[in-house]
DNA sequence: TGAAAAATCACTAATTTTAGTGATATGATT
DNA sequence: AATCATATCACTAAAATTAGTGATTTTTCA
């Protein structure tokens, strides 16, 4: 037979990457040429391991998925990426697609289709996992708003401030704390925690935890 | 060659079964013969796939693998268990063990060492992964007294009560909503966050989110 | 059966968080 | 110059959490 394509895998669960380089071994068609446990140096590393096919998780700590698929962008890559994610979100789907990868698997579906997806985006094709599938579907035939147009829900973007405040809570700093801390009110914490809540529409300072740890603001 | 040894997996998560089952496929003394992805009719599924080991998480939901193994300590069972867990708890080791496991896995080593520990429990011998092998030799050479006494340090272990606390609070349920989601008294759920932060040696229930989710109490 | 562990509830008091409204100051942008 | 985003702080009032103590009932297990 011919030459095995060339998978790259980055993720920073260790057991994941363990399970997908099983996975992808029993299909005599790929092989593993590697895998980092963060996004640093990462492009460097598929280039330099010749892969055709980078397998890599959004959520990364250091740099994340996103930002690496930003770098790509910019210049012209010798291999394809395949995103893996927890979220089983549209406006991310889409965002990673217009940034250039080829398919998305949320982690409850790998087992399932990632020789699936290998195939299909070796070929040229796009893939989507079949929870995706089924959202993009109905996303069709529920919404008669489409979801091509651009930011219908507007992007939160946190200020400054905000994201020191949302990281020290996550760091389970009382709001005392924190205002002694930034040298600030407690008034001004409470004004910011309460900003923050409405922002990312969450009910209570845990959930703002658990929004820093989903999206890497704070080390966990 | 002899007759494989037929392996039976019970974990909710998917991923970590394709992971297993991948891995075992490589190893021809061992065939997977089935799954679950809870404990409920667990036994009656293993008996039935006529396997010889069951590897089994902890923590499942509906039914956890510590009810299963009490269940399975009445009676003899023609099956041995491996015990996969995300906690590195010696008690918890002991525990399993008294319980009838005869092997103990975290999830963090379940990819280096199923295999190994397969190998080891199917010959009749008990098998520890590395992390707990050494936190064992560890409480060895620490403590003067004998881990074999009961509670020297006294390790985390939730009770049943706690560990249902806990999931509900990192999933964001005030004390009110426990109180009446459990039908008891707000008192009373304080009494358990209170035990809790204390056992686990927390501060705020932020603290106690984030141990949930460490821990994988709760889907993050 | 008897002891231990677990689960339940109560009471008090201090502290903190949540919720809503409103206001001021500053710097950047247009 | 006017507007906007950001950051700051105040005030009130209700609700929730934290902390400590103590007590009862139920379950589990040796």
């Amino acid at each position: 037979m011919s030459e095995k394509i060339k998978v790259y895998l980055a993720d920073d669960h260790q057991m994941l990457i363990e399970g997908m380089k099983a996975v992808i071994k029993t299909n005599e068609d790929f092989e593993v040429v590697g895998y980092s446990l963060n996004g640093m140096r990462l492009i460097e590393e598929v280039v330099k391991a010749k892969a055709d096919i980078l397998v890599m998780d959004i959520n990364m700590p250091e740099k994340d998925g996103i930002e690496v698929l930003k770098e790509l962008s910019n210049t012209k890559t010798p291999f394809k990426v395949i995103v893996l994610s927890s979220y089983d979100d549209l406006k991310l789907v889409k965002e990673v697609i217009k940034l250039g990868a080829r398919g998305y698997l949320t982690k409850q579906s790998v087992g399932d289709s990632i020789i699936e997806a290998l195939i299909e985006v070796h070929n040229g094709e796009e893939y989507f996992c079949k929870i995706m599938q089924e959202k993009i579907l109905a996303s069709f035939s529920h919404n008669t708003q489409n979801i091509n147009q651009v930011k219908i829900v507007p992007q939160i973007y946190l200020t400054e401030r905000e994201l020191v405040i949302i990281k020290l809570i996550a760091l389970e700093y009382s709001g005392k704390m924190i205002s002694e801390k930034l040298f600030i009110s407690t008034n001004t914490v409470e004004t910011h925690r309460k900003n923050l809540l409405k922002k990312l529409n969450l009910k209570s300072s845990i959930g703002l935890a658990k929004y820093a740890i989903k999206n890497n603001l704070i080390h966990f």
